[in-house]
Order: C-alpha cells, then sequence, then structure tokens
DNA sequence: TTGAAAACCTACCAACTTAGTGGTATATTA
DNA sequence: TAATATACCACTAAGTTGGTAGGTTTTCAA
C-alpha cells in the first residue's frame, strides 16, 4: 500500500514547474537539481505525464517544460492517477481486471469500494496551487519576526 | 497502492472465523475450502495473526483457530495493519525509516500525512461484525419474497 | 553552419516483493 | 498408535521498483 517513487517524484517535478510558472520553460535539468532527483529517472516520469492537457514542451536550446494550465486545475489524484497507473487499493477493482467471479457476493469488496473513494476524494481535494499557499503561508512567519 | 493478497486474505479468513464463532475451533482446511484460498498460503498469513489478542489455537485433531474477542472489537484497519506491515502511503513516514533531511521542508510530506489519516480513519471505522451485519441484510430480501 | 542544449527513445539491470509450493516436526485425541 | 491439525523453515518463479546507460533528434544562438 505504497506510493511509489513514480507518483512522489511527478508531484515534486510538477510542484517545482508551478513554482516557475513564470520562467516560462523549465529545463528538466533545473528541476533534477533543485529537487535533488536522477535527471534520467525524471525523463521517464515526465514522458507518462508529457501530453498536450498536462504538459507543454519545446525541444532544443531554452527549451524544457511547463504547466498547460493554471496550477489550480491539477488535483493530486489527476497526477498520481497517471503516474501510479490507478490508484484503486486492489487489484479486482482495476479496468482492466477481469471480472472476479465472486464479486456478486464478496463480502470485503464494498470496503475496498468505500477505500477507493476515500483515497480518491482526498486526494481529489488538493491542487497544486493548494500546496504552493500551504508551503507560503507555513514560512510566512520569517517575514514577520 | 495496493493492498495484496495477504491483507485481503486475512480479512476473508477472519470474517470466516467471525461468521463460525459458534462452532469452536475452525480448521484452516475448512476456511481454504470455503474461502478458495491455499491452505498452504493461508498457514502464513494466519502465523502473521497468531498473538493472543487476535486469536486463540488448538492443535491436533479437531483443532484450528477461533477469534480470540467478539467480532465487533476486529477493525479492518487492525488487521490490515499486521498483515501489511503497516499502511503508511509512503516510505519516509514508517517508523523504520530513518527520517528523511527534506521532512522539515517537504511541501509534499502533509499531503502524505494526511491520506494516512483518511485511510487509517476509514478502516478503523468497520469492524468484522459490521461488515457480517452488512452482508446480512443484503440477502434479508431473500427471506422476505 | 556548426556547436551546445535540450527533449526523446530504447534497452538493460540489480534488488526486492509477491504469491505461492514443499517438506518436516510437533501436538492432540479418538 | 493412527489420524488430524498446527508450526516452522526453506525455496522459487514471476513481476515490480528504482534506477543506469547510451544514443537520436530538434532547436536556437553565435
Amino acid at each position: 500500500m505504497k506510493i511509489s517513487t513514480k507518483g512522489r517524484y511527478a508531484l515534486r517535478m510538477l510542484l517545482d514547474l508551478a513554482e516557475h510558472q513564470q520562467d516560462g520553460f523549465v529545463s528538466l535539468k533545473d528541476i533534477a537539481n533543485r529537487q535533488d532527483i536522477s535527471k534520467k529517472y525524471l525523463e521517464q516520469i515526465v514522458a507518462m505525464l508529457n501530453r498536450p492537457d498536462v504538459l507543454r514542451t519545446n525541444r532544443g536550446y531554452q527549451g524544457g517544460y511547463r504547466l498547460a494550465k493554471p496550477a489550480n486545475e491539477y488535483t493530486v489524484g489527476d497526477i498520481l492517477r497517471i503516474t501510479e497507473g490507478g490508484l484503486e487499493p486492489v487489484s479486482c477493482m482495476e479496468n482492466s481486471t477481469v471480472q472476479c467471479d465472486r464479486a456478486d457476493t464478496c463480502a470485503t469488496l464494498p470496503i475496498w469500494q468505500g477505500l477507493n473513494r476515500v483515497i480518491n476524494e482526498y486526494l481529489d481535494s488538493i491542487t497544486l496551487q493548494d500546496i504552493l499557499d500551504e508551503q507560503k503561508s507555513r514560512y510566512s512567519y520569517d517575514y514577520v519576526i
């Protein structure tokens, strides 16, 4: 029952992009340095997220990535569902799986469906912008002192 | 982000024991047959649960297992925390792990802490007895018709 | 026009986890 | 003492995780 590095790094990468929205295209090299994540590994992760509704990209000199939408339009759930390949807590709930023949009478299936619901509701209640705002307020007292 | 067969089978095994509470000691053979799970594999799973506060056991002829407590004193969370080795959704939250040096400033840690909270709250809100009752009410219309 | 910077693509790998199987020893009781 | 059942330990094939490695293609500035 773990979120893998793919999902965790993806979230940190998109957060980094959100923080640097005004800088235009941001290179993986910069993100990898700031986040202390292998650039080569980030390449693989960004490949999963590189879709028109998520990222814009430019190759070559001064190229890189930027968010396709404002930060408040990405939920943590969106990002994790892409990079983790779904968030279903049991394999029998995955779309690709053939329906379990115990499903109709399974006493535990409703438990997993409920768990799936609370996980997705929670993760979809938080956007990248929320995290940025929270982060900002956490350190605002530095200036007050 | 998956509950493994260990956790899922453990839950089904304890539910089976709860259903047959009045039968005295129930053998793994019977549970394995009813639940269609390898008896050998169940042996390993039951070994994790075989603690005085969870199960009573008797070897030999007419031996087997029974619940140590009434069914309403087992939450699904209790069972899964034992068999899954914790339910923390990220490894940096596990007790055994050395604290990540990013922890103090990590923007994503609060997300995982929140996720951990909703998962545990949900799974601890359901007892074996709740599942039994739900199961019973699901099929009660059979008698009404 | 050429060189540097960047994304893009494919293959590979070691370590670990999962979902079991197999065999033997030990306890209980009819 | 034979039958039944747990208890314990070792092993394993297949899949996943968390990366590395190396090369190709695109873009732009000097």
